[in-house]
DNA sequence: AATCCGGGGAT
DNA sequence: ATCCCAGGATT
């Protein structure tokens, strides 16, 4: 009942009518031509939501057309090996959205014959569609009006009605779901809901907005006070936490390298890596003792040949690039093996790795 | 409400 | 360096 009032006042004094026409004229208008505006499949614009969570449009295109290529519709994807799947999603990162958009595939072709759910509370049931997604989905491929609020449908509101709740707390989501929920055209919710974000991405960027190409100026209070780039206000998140690892590039008499799966939960799920040692808790000496214990091998270690940076969002690994060889044991760990090169290209290694793989001796 | 989950591009 | 991106799941 409070947000209720809540919207009631951001709206005092707005024309929604009038916001609508002019959103909807210049997206028709200004539009990208984008591979998943082709037409509206339900299962492509589902695919092209999932990859675009979190990831630019310039990233995902040719992700998109290789997705679309390899697996054309819901049953291909649904009969895919999840390692193709993951191996078409190598580099995108968040690989739990590949594993998630698969089994809501499989769920889609089993529980509700290879149609996509229209309707809403069914779409929001599958896994790795959250709110947006949910939206995007319905307003996008059905025509249905539904809010679907991202990142840049709150930076575009909050400057238009001059919202200074901090984007970042899920209550502030919320309120403005309630707030499209008011302005949304049902007409046509579709052309509203993408114009929003392409409004975002094209002229109400986050640092500097190009203000002086926006429809929506005249309505905009944020613009009217000068102050657009102060919002939306954001609360800061921590910074990432190091963690220093050896990376072992090992290698047998047949030149084969030693590669591992990681577990199938948690980061970089079921995705292949070298063996990595964790140093926090170890100094260099007593890697090679470790490494008995855990994978049965004795190993020599050679060279040290890099030191490799990778930033996650949440944590930094720091790794130095040590080559080793074989000298006796018997390897004895769960998914893990030698591969030769041509065997390790098929497998889906996170870009961290990836760095390492110009070290390995042919 | 916090934290986990990737990688890259813009500034 | 910092921010942010057509966010969702888990705790």
């Amino acid at each position: 009942m409070r947000k209720k009032d809540q919207v009631e006042h951001i709206l005092q004094g707005f024309n929604p009518s009038l916001f609508r026409e002019r959103l909807i004229d210049w997206f028709k208008k200004e539009q990208r031509i984008l591979p998943w505006r082709e037409n509206q499949d339900p299962y492509r614009v589902w695919v092209s939501e999932i990859m675009l969570q979190q990831t630019r449009v310039d990233t995902v295109i040719p992700y998109f057309n290789n997705f679309l290529n390899k697996f054309p519709t819901l049953e291909a994807l649904a009969e895919a090996d999840e390692q193709e799947v993951l191996k078409a999603w190598e580099g995108l990162g968040y690989y739990s959205r590949a594993r998630n958009l698969q089994n809501a595939v499989r769920e889609v072709v089993e529980e509700y014959g290879g149609v996509v759910p229209k309707d809403p509370a069914e779409l929001g049931k599958l896994k790795g569609v959250g709110p947006y997604t949910k939206g995007a989905i319905i307003s996008i491929a059905y025509d249905t009006a539904e809010p679907a609020v991202d990142g840049n449908v709150m930076r575009v509101l909050s400057r238009i009605l001059h919202v200074e709740e901090d984007i970042a707390k899920q209550s502030t989501r919320k309120l403005f779901e309630e707030l499209v929920r008011e302005l949304i055209s049902q007409e046509d919710p579709s052309s509203f809901n993408q114009g929003l974000m392409e409004l975002g991405a094209l002229i109400c960027t986050p640092k500097t907005p190009s203000c002086m190409l926006c429809p929506i100026q005249e309505q905009c209070l944020a613009f009217d006070k000068g102050i657009e780039t102060e919002l939306p206000i954001k609360s800061s998140k921590k910074k990432q936490k190091k963690v220093p690892y050896m990376l072992l590039l090992i290698q047998n008499e047949e030149g084969e390298v030693l590669v591992e799966q990681r577990p199938s939960q948690g980061l970089l799920a079921s995705l292949w890596q070298f063996p990595m040692v964790p140093l926090s808790d170890l100094d260099q000496e007593a890697v090679k003792h470790w490494f008995y214990g855990e994978y049965g091998l004795h190993i020599e270690l050679k060279d040290s040949v890099d030191q490799i940076k990778h930033v996650f969002s949440h944590l930094i690994w720091e790794m130095e690039v040590v080559k080793a060889r074989v000298v006796g044991g018997k390897l004895d760990r769960e998914r893990c093996r030698f591969v030769d090169l041509k065997e390790m290209n098929d497998l889906p290694f996170p870009v961290s790795h990836q760095k390492a793989h110009k070290y390995i001796s042919q």
